[in-house]
DNA sequence: CTCTAAAGTAAGCATCGATTACATGCAGCG
DNA sequence: CGCTGCATGTAATCGATGCTTACTTTAGAG
């Protein structure tokens, strides 16, 4: 019966000539293609056609496609980051090498179950990363969490003897390097089968940080409690 | 003078109306537009304007755009190896874990000094990595490297006591994420100036062989020599 | 020498990112 | 209330791309 009632006001009827959020129904569009297909799969046009919009609409709001893969980058990272503070969260252990894994946890949790949108994030050379306060400050806060883990753990005489800035690069480049072979299609190289990844991915951090510890057997024991 | 003899048989002059090496010239102006501008800026047609043919021909030796890059990325793959054969040769020592980073310094020496093209060899889910026979014997070649130094180690004694599996796949990320961390723009985040990158990505590598070892300080002596 | 098939060309299709000229309508002001 | 300005939308268009098709050239096998 209510066939067409008056467009009056907010009524989402057909479509009122003004968007009202566009901007954000680009990226929700844009994230949504990215996961099914990758970032390659995503286009402006397609992205503005889910959003009801003509393919000249989105330029109103982003003045370039690598614009809106940065806002797409942004609510990767944002993600990212929140899991990371989940798993830190839910961490018992006020141990900073435990804690460390539990960083690692939630980095590899995020990268496995998103991983066209991962590529997105890690990639800095199609995006303005060094342009997007919100990708500096997520960033900015996964690696002060980091840092601070370090140095408490060094505080703590939990350490082997090592230079900071060399483990930090080098906890950093393991972790990201783990799950850029996943993403990137690396893991059929190795016997892991696919539903196997995450577990060997895990398995190599863990080791990692167990080899960082002065009293490798006493942090084997407290992980293996946690 | 001799404004146009008879175009007789290969004179190259104008251009004979078969190339006779089209598919090559593909790959060397591709790998050029590659080192250029990366992967993104790789465009058939463009490709076959330097090689000096029309639009169309390159795809009477490509399938596709993803074929070209498929080849491009066997040119570096080659180029890679070769890097590392270089690197492994020059290395006097004949103690694997030196070798092991003869096999990393190759590694980087080639990625940093072709970020781009280093791009196209790694990722694998815009090529046909698995179809090819020619990226998957000289990927194989390193892999089988690697796997051969790991088990002399072991068998000499030399390394502590692990998981062959895990630190390969360790010392494979490990290595990944360095070169990826630098081609995809994450060393600013690093207080390493740019310059510093290559020595800060053999540091992590070496800090991290040193920690495989069984006896630090004897491994630490042998380096040092070397 | 002929004749086929490989390897070129030119033209065209659908699509893309981006721009322009124009249309709409909400907000703020008289 | 009515006017108006500006943000936000549309439609049309541009040059470029990947890829295909129909046709042309030419090398080389028989």
């Amino acid at each position: 019966m209510p066939a067409a009632p008056k467009p009056r006001r907010k009524a989402p009827e057909p479509r009122p000539y003004h968007h009202g959020a566009l901007r954000d129904a680009m990226i929700v569009a844009a994230v949504a293609l990215v996961e099914e297909g990758g970032a390659e799969s995503v286009t402006v046009r397609e992205a503005a056609r889910r959003a009801g919009v003509s393919s000249g609409a989105p330029f109103r709001h982003f003045a370039s496609k690598a614009a809106l893969m940065t806002a797409v980058a942004e609510e990767g990272m944002a993600k990212l980051r929140a899991s990371i503070a989940g798993k830190l969260a839910a961490c018992a252990s006020e141990h900073p090498l435990v804690r460390l894994l539990a960083v690692g946890d939630g980095y590899f949790a995020w990268a496995i179950a998103h991983p066209t949108h991962y590529r997105v994030v890690g990639d800095r050379t199609q995006i303005d990363f060094w342009g997007s306060e919100a990708l500096l400050r997520d960033n900015g806060w996964i690696r002060a969490e980091m840092l601070a883990l370090f140095a408490r753990a060094e505080k703590e005489k939990l350490l082997r003897p090592c230079d900071l800035r060399v483990i930090h690069l080098q906890c950093r480049s393991l972790a990201y390097g783990l799950a850029r072979m996943l993403v990137d299609g690396h893991f059929r190289e190795f016997d892991v089968s696919p539903k196997a990844a995450p577990a060997a991915m895990r398995g190599a951090l863990r080791d990692y940080v167990l080899s960082l510890a002065r009293d490798r057997a006493a942090l084997g024991r407290v992980l293996d409690a946690a």
